[in-house]
DNA sequence: CCTACCGATCGGTAGG
DNA sequence: CCTACCGATCGGTAGG
């Protein structure tokens, strides 16, 4: 059983006032139940938290979550869903902000690894609960993955074209390169030796090595 | 609500003999459990598995499993202890087959990735539910991981020594290394366009890539 | 936002 | 390996 602190009654932990900075009532509340829900799910898992948990959080009974959201499954889907929204908008940004491709690909996995850097909660909750979305979310997210990675798989192809990358399979660099920067988010501390800014430079030169780009830059 | 097979009856889909090649029942019983409950912890997570749901991949009643197994704690301990065991014993092998640093570093990759490819839903289980480990076996299972980790930051500091090596951070490069590796459990398919030897060398160069290895090999 | 309460299901035990 | 059954807890509704 997963220690997860009890809720018979109302806590004292939670947010003296809105996340969103509002009043604390409103509609600033379906944004606390979003927060909390982020939180929880990412600690103890979607099926480990329950509806009480997050009342708890947030000093309330669990079924008054039930003014401000459908139920379990649809808070799943927000968090999953803007997730993806987020980063996608992100990367096409980055995409889009030169037309060097490799300052393109440094730019996009910098942009990529600092998400991931201030979102941990928001990615350790797709990546293991996607299993548990219904249908259509479900479809709808892995869409937006293999998205993604087209994205950043054509921009690799662009490269080797223009002959400024060396790369035999731009699909498994994807693979490697999507995987590591996530991961970004599983170890990374606020507190801790490297900033975000540190980390995403490193491994913006780490890829650029990964794909044998050779030019000074 | 996760869509899992309903199992008010023992049913017809589960494997027919002993996994482990026995005759079905005795001591190979307990390897079909813990077979039962990877697939099923990988695909619906520890919570959102009953031990009914076993049971029934076994077309077997949930009490039942009671005298293989003292408990689903104890299920998850077996598998998650087992491949920190397993992964740790890999990796002291490669690392032990030469005393070149960059083959040790490719081999300690190459097998990292073979072994992932193999073995996707022991890593997808002890990547999402170590947190759900009651103590001790959470600490051991950390304290595995720091070692783990710790061996490969040796060997690539090694490396930058012995002047074969460039690299800034050992610590940030073998955090990326070692996600990018584990990754590749969650797309490798053994039906897909690359083998599980292809990939492995293919990450095997992208690491030396990533340390600035120069030397042909 | 609350109390009261629903049917369903959980992990596990008793006792064969 | 089974049936019968336990206390606890789940997500969610009724009705204020």
């Amino acid at each position: 059983m997963p220690k997860r602190p009890d809720n018979d009654a109302p806590e004292v932990s939670a947010p003296e006032r809105s996340t969103s900075g509002r009043a604390g009532r409103g509609e600033g509340r379906l944004a606390d139940v979003e927060d909390a829900a982020l939180t929880l799910f990412a600690e103890y898992g979607f099926h480990g938290t329950t509806m009480k948990d997050i009342a708890g959080a947030l000093k309330m009974r669990a079924p008054s979550l039930y003014s401000h959201v459908a139920s379990k499954q649809a808070l799943l889907e927000m968090i999953v869903v803007s997730m993806h929204e987020m980063a996608d908008r992100e990367l096409r940004a980055a995409l889009a902000s030169t037309e060097d491709v490799a300052e393109q690909l440094r730019r996009a996995v910098e942009a990529h690894v600092r998400f991931h850097a201030l979102h941990p909660r928001h990615w350790k909750i797709s990546s293991r609960e996607v299993i548990h979305l219904e249908e259509p979310a479900k479809s709808k997210v892995r869409g937006m993955r293999r998205e993604f990675e087209a994205l950043m798989i054509e921009t690799i192809e662009r490269g080797v074209e223009r002959g400024c990358f060396d790369v035999a399979s731009p699909k498994m660099t994807v693979y490697a390169m999507l995987r590591m920067s996530a991961g970004v988010g599983q170890w990374y501390r606020p507190d801790g030796e490297f900033s975000h800014a540190e980390i995403a430079r490193y491994y913006g030169e780490l890829v650029l090595r990964m794909v044998g780009h050779r030019e000074p830059h």
